[in-house]
DNA sequence: TTGACAAGTAAACGATCGTTTACTACAATA
DNA sequence: TATTGTAGTAAACGATCGTTTACTTGTCAA
């Protein structure tokens, strides 16, 4: 992927994630970056196709994510290696590291509200963004949650996932202080309470 | 507001909810309608006043709503009534039934996905986007917990508001036996530990 | 019975859409 | 130095967009 390419597909996300794919035009692509339309098709064949680009780099960018952290690729919903051993304390500085990166990087924040706004119009896209956002991070909590011995995994999954999803959207409304002090504020109630369950399940086991 | 009218609003607002604003063509509704095009600027004056007329058309919904339930209106923003003598059950039960609401009325259901997909085009969506689904809930349950007289209550707040914000998601995606059973034990669950706390605060006064 | 009005149609309007074409400038290579 | 390929432009294409116009139909009150 050549540098070009990689700009064009940076700032067609940041229109997507604004206006979605149908409203924003070729032409809005273009002179974000200072070009004509026309320029466009020397490196993509059609809009399609830097739509579907910028699925794939982000493709890209997660599974470079999962070979640094070590951490199981595809979205985090691809998850047997959660057989490894985890800590509360992983599993909270995971979800914090999670947080920064869907809200601080910018290509990310972008895809995830990219993902917000077209999830109903397709339903493979509905599927990435259950993958990605959904159903797949509250699904490997739960996996996490339940390799650690813990009861009632899917609850405490919830439990533990949903504020980080809200605190998504309020983070989006302009509220990023707000929000963040809420995500500390979760996530050291969570870490108390877990450990608590914890050892109280290691107690009742002796 | 005839009735045709009324008909055009919940045929755009169905695409609308699908597709988005920009997506969605007048020939698009005029077709879902059995009509052609020219048929709608019999009713209204531009696909612009169509979109705005759901949006009034919400909150006349959301005004009658509040004035059944005899609950604060403004889509559960404006709060002064929260002075009300509430329970426990009171705010479980109201939250179930504003989940059941979100989820199966069609049109409130339709509206909550158009928000979303809407959300980040115009900060004015944005807001009402956050007044109906985001800090606007939120606030209200720190409200009534804090009514309650219960401490930290904007993070009990999010404990209790967060799994609904999340299982609106899990629930479009089609996962609605799950969606439905993860809120029936998200709200005993909370229940419980409320009226514990509760009672342990009333303790610790005496 | 007639005439006004409401609600629809078909067709056309200019604007903008995604895409293609013909052409230009320039950098690297043989 | 000559040539080839890359990355850009300007203009045009047909399709579709939101909207307007001229016209038709049916209903109901004067």
């Amino acid at each position: 992927m050549t540098e070009a390419k990689e700009r064009v597909l940076a700032a067609a996300l940041r229109l997507f994630a604004k206006n979605g794919y149908a409203a924003t035009s070729t032409s809005d692509i273009a002179r974000e970056l200072g070009v004509t339309k026309g320029a466009l098709y020397k490196h993509f064949a059609s809009k399609r196709d830097i739509f579907e680009s910028v699925l794939a780099r982000m493709e890209e960018r997660d599974a470079e994510k999962a070979r640094e952290n070590d951490l199981p690729e595809g979205a985090l919903s691809e998850m047997e290696s959660a057989y490894r051993a985890v800590s509360i304390d992983d599993i909270v500085e995971f979800a914090r590291e999670m947080f920064r990166y869907w809200t601080g990087d910018e290509f990310a924040s972008a895809f995830r509200k990219m993902l917000t706004i077209e999830q109903f119009r397709d339903p493979e896209l509905g599927a990435l963004y259950q993958q990605y956002l959904g159903a797949g991070p509250l699904g490997y909590t739960a996996d996490l949650l339940a390799s650690l011995g813990l009861s009632r995994p899917k609850e405490r999954a919830v439990a533990f996932y949903a504020p980080m999803f809200l605190l998504f959207a309020i983070w989006d409304s302009g509220a990023r202080a707000e929000a963040t002090s809420a995500l500390d504020a979760h996530l050291e109630e969570a870490r108390e309470a877990l450990k608590k369950d914890l050892s109280k399940r290691a107690r009742n086991r002796r």
